[in-house]
DNA sequence: CTGAAAGCGCTAACAC
DNA sequence: GTGTTAGCGCTTTCAG
């Protein structure tokens, strides 16, 4: 059985197949009843537009491209959602590309992609966004895209971003509040600028504080969790350990109850732990995670939408939007008492 | 800038398109100098055939749909990484396509969603492999489909299998070893087939050792770390609690470290807890969740197999193909000290 | 083994 | 407002 296609429905509704052709994009010059009519048709024959030809003849393929390398599995899935989320709305489909960041030939693999699937769209993820040498790529193709938490403000590279260091500020004041003094930060990956910014976000509460880091205090995390479990030995292992640990990611954070749970040190009792992210699993360990939730599948809608902005007109510039961050705050973090 | 196209390719090859179109299609009737000729143009020239126009002139897409409900956002990554790694060898693209399992009209949704993309075939996850419903229209469409983890066999229902009983069986008897007597099972989602047979394998463990299992012992779960807390709070509750309580997934043996750590029980001195799956945080809790490791990476890469199978010879009848679990201990179990 | 020509189903000019 | 016509870049007959 043959699919059907415009022919018919222009045929069943006395129309050429210009006309359902406009009336299917939803352009203004059709009269309103020669519209119902073929909108009619459309319906009673249950008719889908061919994506391929449509993409063919259009020189547009409705399709974005969402680059992610592959932080955690609830980051992605989030992005997704929020990207599909547009896309739905807006008829786009979404091509996935989960892809290394370590790899030599990322760029040309990226190339290839693309090339490949000629998406209208591309979206970036951390630490992809932050990759001077992919913006170039996609700068060279003419290839619209948009960054989700970049580091790096620049022209023409628009950015969704979030309040991290204002976030990371207002953490690292709660736990001062809590009459913590003594208190570490691991950490996260070098390459991850936006997880940066939580890092400045604490040093520059502590200082405000009068309270001084010490770089014994400020170990290198790379955002995984068995890097925050090393990270949190060595701090816990310390002559003079700290009362409180701020992990510059969930996992990692996670990480650090896993070190304490090793060592026998109750955590929030003896050692208050704060991550960043609320991934989901942050509420179910035990102690549940004092953290910062990062709004990534709003993040992610913001991003397509802006993408889809700008295909619809190229020549519209973007300003970068800003997504803010909330404070969640569970057991893993407690009052320290004095005497300590 | 305008693309190049084949026309560009036969040009330069001193061809004809069709034999350009001949060499990109890997048919034989080509002389080997000939294709070595026009493949050399072809790279030279970076050319990338139009998947848009390979799609409406051929008639068939490229395109596998994935479907899913969203069990965790690991068992989602994991499944997209398995298809996607078939995909990228066989020349596919992959769509998505995150679902409500309990939408009233997911049919149609799923039903537009076809129509509307033209993947050349799909696979199902669980939940959505085991309704009938979707079965129905995939096979009325005349659609090519695998579903993974389905729980009922079926005629022209091709599937990718675990042996989901035999290691709950194998974890059942793990836990009698050491000496657990008194073991409780929180039962997975009544619609998630699969999970079932985790039921079946425990009970029939139980009743070869002659070990008796009550109804309240046997808690309804609903897969959800929530509802896994909840059952142990019942359980736990209890004037004669269990020694050990093996969950039908990992998400609700969570829930149940949870609900022991609120209650200060000891895992696994005084409680030992199984799960099931072995998601990437079972590694991360404290203790570390002795668990079912699902191959659910693996999975997903046959069913993507079979389909890119089926799709060249419909002919061809698939079997179901099975995939092995593994039983992964760590910390949250423990041998039960006699005098308990 | 290779090529010419006819579409695939749609959109974009341009006419009316 | 609406229709006609010519492609988009490829695959597929069907001839040679």
């Amino acid at each position: 059985m043959r699919r059907t296609t415009i022919q018919d429905v222009a045929a069943r509704a006395q129309v050429s197949i210009k006309t359902v052709s406009r009336v299917l994009n939803g352009e203004p010059s059709v009269r309103p009843s020669t519209r119902e009519r073929v909108e009619k048709v459309i319906s009673s024959m249950n008719y889908r537009p061919d994506p391929s030809a449509r993409r063919l003849a259009g020189n547009r393929s409705s399709l974005i491209a969402l680059l992610y390398d592959n932080p955690s599995p609830s980051y992605v899935t989030d992005n997704q959602a929020g990207v599909l989320s547009q896309c739905r709305k807006f008829h786009y489909d979404l091509l996935i590309h989960p892809c290394n960041y370590l790899d030599d030939d990322l760029g040309d693999e990226i190339l290839d992609f693309i090339q490949k699937t000629r998406p209208d769209g591309v979206i970036l993820t951390p630490p992809l966004s932050d990759k001077g040498e992919l913006i170039k790529i996609l700068q060279d193709l003419d290839m619209l895209f948009v960054c989700i938490a970049r580091g790096e403000p620049g022209p023409g590279i628009p950015r969704v971003i979030t309040n991290d260091e204002e976030m990371a500020r207002k953490m690292t004041i709660h736990l001062i509040s809590e009459n913590h003094r003594k208190i570490a930060f691991i950490k996260g990956h070098p390459d991850h600028k936006a997880v940066g910014f939580r890092e400045n976000g604490f040093v520059s509460a502590m200082q405000e504080a009068g309270l001084k880091i010490t770089p014994e205090f400020m170990p290198q995390g790379y955002n995984s969790f068995q890097s925050g479990l090393e990270c949190a030995e060595k701090l816990l292992g310390l002559s003079d350990p700290p009362t409180a640990i701020f992990a510059a990611n969930d996992d990692m954070a996670s990480g650090v109850i896993k070190a304490a749970y090793n060592r026998r040190i109750q955590v929030p009792d003896q050692l208050s732990v704060v991550g960043f992210d609320d991934v989901p699993f942050a509420g179910q360990v035990s102690p549940g995670l004092t953290t910062v939730r990062q709004p990534i599948r709003e993040m992610a809608e913001k991003a397509a939408e802006m993408l889809i902005n700008r295909i619809a007109d190229r020549s519209k510039k973007s300003q970068d939007q800003f997504v803010d961050g909330k404070l969640i705050i569970r057991e893993s973090t407690a009052r320290l008492e004095v005497g300590n």
